[in-house]
This record gives C-alpha cells, structure tokens and sequence, in this order.
DNA sequence: GACAATACGGAGACCCGGTTCCGGTTGTCA
DNA sequence: TGACAACCGGAACCGGGTCTCCGTATTGTC
C-alpha cells in the first residue's frame, strides 16, 4: 500500500525510509505521545524534509507503523495456529500472549488505535487490518467449534482486547506490578464460560 | 484541595465556577480530546479568562473533573459494601458494574489518565484517588478472605483495570457491540481461579 | 447610594509543532 | 565522465491552541 514499486526507488532512498521507519518506532516507544516530526528526523539522522517526502504526512507515518504491527500479529496467528493445530484453545490462547508482549514493548503505538484521528490512521493500516481479522477469525471459529472459548466472544472483540491491552502497558501511571496480572485476568475471563 | 475557604468566593463566581466544570465535563465526553478551552468557556456562557481564574491551567480543569470522578466512584463502593456487607463479591461485582457503567459514560477523562501529562493532572486528584484506593481495598480483602476474588489480585491492579475499560469504551474505532461484553470477559477472569 | 474589593470578558500575544520550499547534493545511466 | 533526474536538508512559514492583560461590570458592605 505505502508505496508500491511504481519505480524500483533510489538506494539511498530506500535505506532513509527504513530508518526513518525505525526511529519513528524508536521513539514511539520511548516518548510516546509526546514525538514529533522533528524529533524522528534527528533519530534518523536525516532532515525533516526527508521524512515529508516518505511520509506525506504524520499520520501516514503512524499510520505505516500501525500496519508493520498488525503484519505481525497476523504472522504470528498463523505460525501459532500451524504448530498448535490440534489444540485451538493452545493456539489462540499461544497467540494472545504473544502480542500482549508485543504489544507491551510499543503500547504507545497501540494506544493510538484507541484516538481522535484514528479514522485517518487506521485507513492508512486498513489492509493489515483486515488481514489480522482473517487470520484470527479462524483461531476464534476453531476454539469455539472445541468449546473452550466464551461463547459470546467473536473477532469483532478483538480490537477492544487490544485497546485495552495497549491501555494499561501503556499507562504512565504505572501500575507497578500490574500489566502482566492483567493479562491473566483476560486469559482466564476467556475460558469457556 | 482546588480551593478550600479561604474566602467564600462571590455568588456570581461560584456560580460560574460551577458551570464551567459542567461544561467541561459535557464537551469532554463528546468532543473527547478536541476539547479545548475556548470551547468550554463558550458551552459555560463565560469568558476564557474566567476559566483560567478558577482554573489557572487546563490540566487543573481535568483533574478536578478526574477527582470527582474519583470521589463519586468511592461513594458507590461505599454503598455497595454496605448493601451487601454479607457477600463480599456480591459487592465488589457490583461496584464494578456500576463504576463501568459511570467510565461509560465519559470515557475520554478517564482516558487522560493513561496519557502523557497524567502526572500532573493526577496530582490534581492525588487526594480523592487515594481515598478511592482505600475504600475498594476494604472491599478486595473481605473478597478475598471470602475466596471469591481471584488470589493474585491486588488494589494495585484496579487502577489498571478502570485504564482497560476506559480505553474500551473510549476507542474511536468502536467495537460494534463489544464494550458490555468485555466488562463480562473481565468479571469473569477476576472470579477466583 | 457610594466605595472597595472582587470578578468578568475576550482580543490578541505567544508558543509549539506540522508542513512547505528550494538551493545544493548524490545516484544512475549512457 | 558528464548530464539529468531523483533526492536531501533544514530554515521559514503558518495555523491552531493556551494563556495573559486590562478596562469594565458586579457584589457586598457601611
């Protein structure tokens, strides 16, 4: 989507865009909300006009990260669901812990999900998206056809689990011991009723 | 704490200052971060330099509005621990439905509380968050003595749960029909292991 | 009813961050 | 190696939002 190969793109054209990609998770990460344009730029040792001519603009940025995210929680639905083929509780309930740490190391990012101009951003990341759905929905199908999911808990609950996750990782408040008790919580509330 | 008796304050002012965290909590919960203070001052038919009188500063607006929440949240653990003063779990489900419900309903300030500046706007309510920690502790030990409440949950966690739900409810990307079902997800992984 | 103290209004100063622009540089291809 | 296109940097611009300032209005007291 970004940018398909209209032209093959110029070496160091390419090798900026990665690294503007990079700084921007970088500091996502790091600072959160409070990241700016310019502040990328300087991470990846480039001017800010660079970043522009990658990224028309801020939300295009985030918008790409966003995408980066959702490929690889698809990615890792898939691999989880393969090795877990006979167990669709193991998978899902595999899966679900994985992207809570991934999520847990850029919640920033997963918090954006959750805001204002979210409509822009998440057409940006709308393909991966729909991807993950896709791919979760199955796991989902699987473990209810096991009967050891909630009845009553479909993949449309799946981005509100994610919000929520990236919430409370997020959260500068810190619950000091909190996040990971969290997710067991969710885990277990999951269980077939 | 925002401003004890030192003098009275004038009819007209406490009447103003009144309307204005009214209305700041009416545009909060539907203009969601967008809010600004102009806004306010105009929703309240008041000047903005009236606002910044009673409020020197827009974070103080927020966390006034953040301690009532936190007051009125004590208030019903109050009453439902002592409703159901036999049932300790009875009381503590209660209380979170009812306290969901009330995130519900202007989940955009209590968002805030997983954002940046939340340093200080919780300082603001440092006073009535403690108050509240210390009700619904009361209400987790009888549970647990009772051994209804999950053992690993601590009052340590509720801050991380009212972020969960706040972000839940708050997401722009609306889950269709999914918040009161997460509320399940959540009441049913906190029921003891 | 008049004076002091207190509060009000809202124009605009000020700051901050995203976005643009263009002169200079670098990669590519013949 | 030369020439042209693609790309780079970062100073300047600009809109939008917070907060200040001060002349005017209201309240309350004697």
């Amino acid at each position: 989507m970004t940018s398909m190969e209209d032209r093959p793109l110029r070496a160091d054209a390419r090798r900026n865009r990665e690294r503007i990609v990079d700084a921007a998770r970088a500091l996502f990460a790091e600072c959160g909300h409070g990241t700016q344009m310019d502040d990328v730029a300087k991470r990846a040792q480039v001017g800010v006009g660079t970043v522009y001519r990658h990224f028309p603009t801020k939300t295009a940025l985030i918008g790409e990260l966003l995408a980066t995210k959702f490929r690889s929680h698809a990615e890792a639905a898939r691999r989880h669901a393969a090795d877990d083929a006979a167990d669709p509780w193991a998978a899902f309930e595999g899966w679900l812990r994985e992207s809570f740490c991934s999520i847990a190391q850029d919640a920033t990012l997963q918090q954006r999900v959750t805001w204002i101009d979210d409509e822009d951003v998440l057409a940006v990341a709308e393909e991966a998206r729909q991807e993950l759905i896709a791919v979760v929905g199955e796991m989902i199908a699987a473990a209810h056809a096991q009967g050891t999911l909630r009845a009553d808990f479909t993949v449309d609950d799946i981005p509100a689990v994610m919000c929520a996750v990236g919430a409370v990782f997020g959260a500068t408040s810190l619950p000091p011991s909190g996040p990971e008790r969290f997710v067991e919580v969710i885990v277990a509330g999951l269980r077939a009723a």
